[in-house]
DNA sequence: TTATATTAGTTCCTGTTAGAACTAATTATT
DNA sequence: AATAATTAGTTCTAACAGGAACTAATATAA
């Protein structure tokens, strides 16, 4: 019986992650770009020059799907890419000028357009919504008893 | 301001979509099933035949895909097509005995795997997941105030 | 009825996904 | 140093994803 519980639970994650999904991108569609391709325009135009892992590690991206989402981004010039000098095996992305331009064009219309989405939210409903999205993750990822974390910022 | 707090609970929740797809997944992968394809089969298998564009609006896949997984699935020999008597445009998605025969194996075993990652958490908490998922991918869907729809199944 | 519009599924295209195997370079072991 | 083990990226494969174009069948309108 509790059953019933938590797959209605994992059906709604699976809808709320589709209905963001279909929010973001269809904006982001608009820039010519992909929802991957734009996850590393920012990542790259937020920060600073990374190498593939480092991208790997702060998307979600595989790095077997990176290589070719690089490759397309390189093709429309908007990054490129340079062999470091510390090792022979890496290599460091770099927005060229043109994906810089882009990057601080679209990036603060992409967020006035999703923070629209979250206008009748309250601030603390959203850190709300953090937590229970925080409390499902670990129960998934791990199993481990949710260690007690404290509660932030309340 | 705000930008901050409505950005990291939409990265919490393509984490949390993330974990959920891991963790459902290497179970899933076991039976040599993909997930899409395990979806249809218990969409079949819990309630009755279907036609593709109900299957559509049951699952999160849409009709172009649903052709190719279905295909495979017809492959494996767990599901038939049957030309629709009343629609000539329309066919019947059926299990195969074998279908039925690995949907009534296979689908307790999920629940029962799928609940573990669950047995620490509260009932009441799982609902409460829920609601806050429910306000969010209304926020994402519509803009629309999430007008106070009564909380269908509680 | 005949022309028009809609609908159900398929097909095609580009891009993404995970995972495994592979290459080259670096680090650790002996 | 020579061998073994790791690591960084790429490549490959099967399957999805979304969207547009297409075919055949049904429904609507004139």
């Amino acid at each position: 019986m509790p059953h019933t519980t938590f797959r209605s639970a994992l059906r709604e994650l699976a809808r709320c992650y589709q209905a963001f999904e279909v929010y973001a991108s269809s904006h982001i569609h608009l820039q010519g770009l992909t929802i991957s391709q734009f996850d590393i325009l920012v990542t790259l135009g937020n920060g600073q020059n990374m190498t593939p892992k480092e991208l790997v590690e702060k998307t979600l991206i595989t790095k077997g799907t990176l290589t070719g989402v690089v490759d397309r981004l390189q093709t429309k010039g908007l990054v490129k890419r340079t062999p470091s000098a510390l090792d022979g095996r890496s290599q460091i992305i770099t927005l060229t000028k043109k994906g810089q331009t882009l990057f601080e064009q679209i990036f603060p219309e992409h967020l006035a357009y999703m923070g629209k989405a979250f206008e009748h939210l309250e601030t603390k409903e959203i850190s709300h919504i953090e937590e229970a999205l925080s409390t499902l993750r670990h129960a998934l990822e791990n199993k481990k008893p949710k260690k007690e974390k404290s509660h932030e910022s309340r």
